[in-house]
DNA sequence: GAGTATGTTATATG
DNA sequence: GCATATAACATACT
């Protein structure tokens, strides 16, 4: 969705000024060498890899953007306000800029030659929307944690977060502590699909929850809150660090963990 | 003041 | 070294 807003925001033009407002969300980059990069170069194309943005030039460089918790990226009429999270900006020769906010600064912006090495630097996994049934099943049941921590890996796959993990979990009745290795690979490519269903239906309503269908856990995401399958109260628990939202009726613990308890 | 928050990564542990 | 768990990061809000 973010990708979209930057393509019909910024394709085609060209940069005249760089500011950055706080350094923090620089990432292996001084501010005087990306000004120095951009500066004069046009858009070229937006990609994305799981979280990852890639806004790609003409001429070479890559300015590569990851929103952290509460980044954002806007493309608006230069001097219009941006809050006071504004982060960078990025004028273009138009009279409107691509400005990047961020409240918590977990958010990093960099630059890269390209798209291939930064990923096998970052050591990213196929992109969700974009994995196969086949290597997902592969990827995944490659490792013993829980399912929840190893689809929250972005070296196992890229761009499942916190939210989607609980709702594909949920849509497949599988619990978040279930072994990855363990779970029949049946029940793995129905998790694939609604996986991608799911970061699918999020990127249509752009992440508004109450947008989407009554059936899905994001609309009642909180401890207590009412089962979407009308099976009782959801609960909260700790998974892979992670406040994870579950329903201890639609996604039963397996034995192993049972037996933990015991 | 305490607790919590949608992400990543460095560090600790076994 | 490997797999996994946990702390730390910066800030606002309840």
């Amino acid at each position: 969705m973010v990708r979209r807003r930057l393509v019909s925001g910024c394709m085609g033009k060209r940069i005249v000024k760089t500011s950055v407002l706080d350094d923090g969300i620089l990432d292996r980059v001084s501010a005087s060498r990306l000004a120095k990069v951009l500066k004069g170069r046009r858009v070229r194309s937006v990609e994305r890899i799981g979280k990852q943005l890639f806004v790609e030039m003409d001429g070479g460089g890559i300015l590569t953007i990851h929103l952290g918790l509460t980044g954002d990226v806007e493309c608006l009429e230069t001097g219009a306000k941006n809050g006071r999270w504004a982060r960078l900006s990025l004028q273009f020769d138009d009279a409107t800029e691509l400005a990047y906010s961020d409240l918590r600064k977990f958010g990093a912006i960099g630059i890269t030659d390209s798209i291939e090495a930064f990923v096998a630097d970052r050591k990213l996994g196929p992109d969700a929307l974009m994995i196969t049934e086949d290597d997902f099943v592969a990827r995944v049941s490659a490792h013993r944690k829980g399912i929840k921590a190893v689809l929250l890996d972005q070296h196992v796959l890229a761009g499942v977060g916190n939210l989607y993990a609980d709702e594909a979990l949920f849509q497949a009745r599988i619990h978040p502590l279930a072994p990855a290795s363990g779970i029949q690979s049946r029940r793995l490519r129905v998790l694939h699909r609604l996986l991608q269903e799911a970061l699918s239906a999020s990127i249509a309503v752009e992440t508004d929850f109450e947008r989407l269908p009554s059936g899905y856990l994001l609309r009642a995401r909180r401890k207590g809150g009412p089962c979407p399958r009308g099976n009782g109260y959801l609960v909260s628990i700790v998974a892979a660090g992670r406040t994870t939202i579950l329903c201890p009726r639609c996604q039963r613990s397996p034995r192993s963990l049972e037996e933990k308890v015991h």
